[in-house]
RNA sequence: GGGUAGAUACCGAAGUGGCCAAACGGGGCAGACUGUAAAUCUGCUGGCUCACGCCUUCGAAGGUUCGAAUCCUUCUCUGCCCA
């Protein structure tokens, strides 16, 4: 394996900046630091059972961070979420349970585990959980060791703070998350020698406060790095689509629908996100991105396959790949397993079946009169026909080669297999 | 606790008795052009209906009125100022 030998001598700090993972460090010599192992935290949010590609930069991390000798503690934030987080502004979050955040908690650290190796050894990850030693702290037992380490002048002058006293304004609860994550950092470099945190840049004040903690109350010489908020070229929400989230899980996101967010990238986010979220050489990036014309599209196939292997495997990356070339190749071949399909019973194309329900059914409009909108707008085919006429039926005589197949612009398909 | 400003559809933001399913912008979807790209141009963007039309929606609940997003009452929430 002389590739991942090669990893394993190259400098972590080196690797992250060289893919584009590192907004900003605590430290100049972070380096330095670096050269030899450390144990580095990353926190996630147990506040839904699976993870979105927003994750997808500091799970990446994590597995630079494993590769290069590093030890990765994966963080649940089960205290964290225990109070909602108030953060997003809109309509207090609800509070989940414990048992929903110890199942979230799961689910998430086994979508971690696609990607990075959980076991006992030095690199090997480790997940810990905040609520194991916050959730039984008194409240006068914070105050007393953590209190008089914390200035509120100092906090004040925090960004994410400030941003929030700007518009809006900031409840102590979520004054108080600061304090938590701090006391976790600490808590860390206690139990497991933690000395660097790493996460997404808007952690960067609860780093910081995590670091003035450990220094004053453990002496400890912490730092942190954050990863570089990931955006679109054109100024979209990086990990939306029209259908809402992208998530890792293939409950929320079918692998197919998976596959295609990322081979419909734009040109220009391309060569940005082989380097965050494949593992390719960055030299093999370069030349699969250098021309900005149809051969992008082999870029964006690679992109689209690295990606969907990390997550859901081999086996389901080579399906999408197939089964995407075979429907948007010259053939229209849309057989494929892993496009989107249902069964429909003979006997109702025998009676004939409005095409607007059957475009909801087939969740290609949310309802009739999206739908409809849709066919006025020339935007539904059956098979290759553009159908004009809303109150269409279809029957019997749609039926090619044992099914139907209905189509939402150009992109979007869905089969329906006669039964 | 006192004062004050506010709450409108996915988001921002107009509208201050009928012409309001609610301007405009963003976002989203679709069409054209393309390379499953971007940019550009065009259309659409509450639900049900083939349609006339009907139904639900302007923080919540009541009320006034022939008629309410708009007026009144109470309530909830948010910002700001003062204590």
């Amino acid at each position: 394996m002389p590739r991942l030998s090669r990893l394993m001598s190259e400098n972590l700090y080196d690797l992250l900046s060289s893919r584009g993972f590192v907004a900003q460090s605590t430290d100049a010599e972070m380096r330095q630091r670096l050269a030899s192992p450390v144990a580095t935290y990353v926190g996630f949010d147990p506040t839904a059972d699976s993870l979105h590609v927003g994750s997808l930069v500091p799970i990446m991390g994590l597995k630079w961070l494993q590769q290069c000798g590093h030890k990765p503690l994966v963080l649940v934030g089960g205290a964290t979420a225990l109070v909602g987080d108030p953060s997003g502004k809109t309509a207090m979050r609800q509070m989940l349970t414990r048992e929903d955040i110890n199942r979230n908690a799961a689910a998430i650290a086994k979508q971690i585990g696609q990607v990075v190796r959980f076991d006992e050894s030095a690199t090997g990850a480790k997940l810990v959980n905040n609520a194991d030693w916050l959730v039984n702290k008194s409240w006068i037992e914070l105050l007393r060791e953590v209190g008089p380490h914390f200035s509120v002048n100092r906090m004040l002058t925090m960004d994410s703070v400030k941003g929030r006293m700007e518009n809006g304004g900031i409840s102590f609860l979520e004054f108080n998350y600061m304090v938590m994550q701090a006391y976790d950092f600490v808590h860390l470099y206690r139990t497991e020698k933690c000395t660097v945190q790493m996460g997404g840049q808007d952690q960067w004040g609860n780093i910081i406060m995590g670091m003035e903690l450990g220094r004053r109350t453990a002496d400890a010489d912490l730092a942190g790095l954050t990863f570089p908020l990931v955006t679109k070229s054109d100024g979209g929400k990086f990990g939306k689509s029209e259908q809402g989230n992208i998530w890792l899980s293939a409950e929320r996101t079918p692998v197919y629908d998976f596959f295609q967010f990322w081979r419909n990238a734009a040109d220009s986010d391309v060569a940005k996100f082989l380097g965050f979220f494949t593992a390719l050489p960055m030299d093999e990036v370069k030349q699969l991105t250098a021309f900005y014309d149809e051969r992008m599209n082999n870029a964006k196939e690679v992109l689209a396959y690295e990606v969907t292997k990390l997550i859901h495997g081999l086996t389901a990356a080579d399906q999408a790949l197939s089964d995407t070339k075979k429907a948007f190749g010259a053939s229209h071949d849309v057989t494929g397993d892993s496009i989107p399909h249902a069964n429909i019973q003979a006997s109702e194309l025998e009676a004939g079946i409005g095409l607007l329900p059957l475009l909801v059914r087939a969740s290609l409009a949310a309802s009739n009169g999206e739908a409809k909108r849709l066919v006025a707008g020339g935007g539904v085919s059956v098979h290759n026909d553009r159908i004009d006429d809303p109150g269409r039926k279809v029957t019997t005589a749609d039926i090619k080669d044992g099914y139907v197949l209905l189509r939402a612009g150009k992109k979007k398909h869905f089969r329906f297999d006669v039964q």
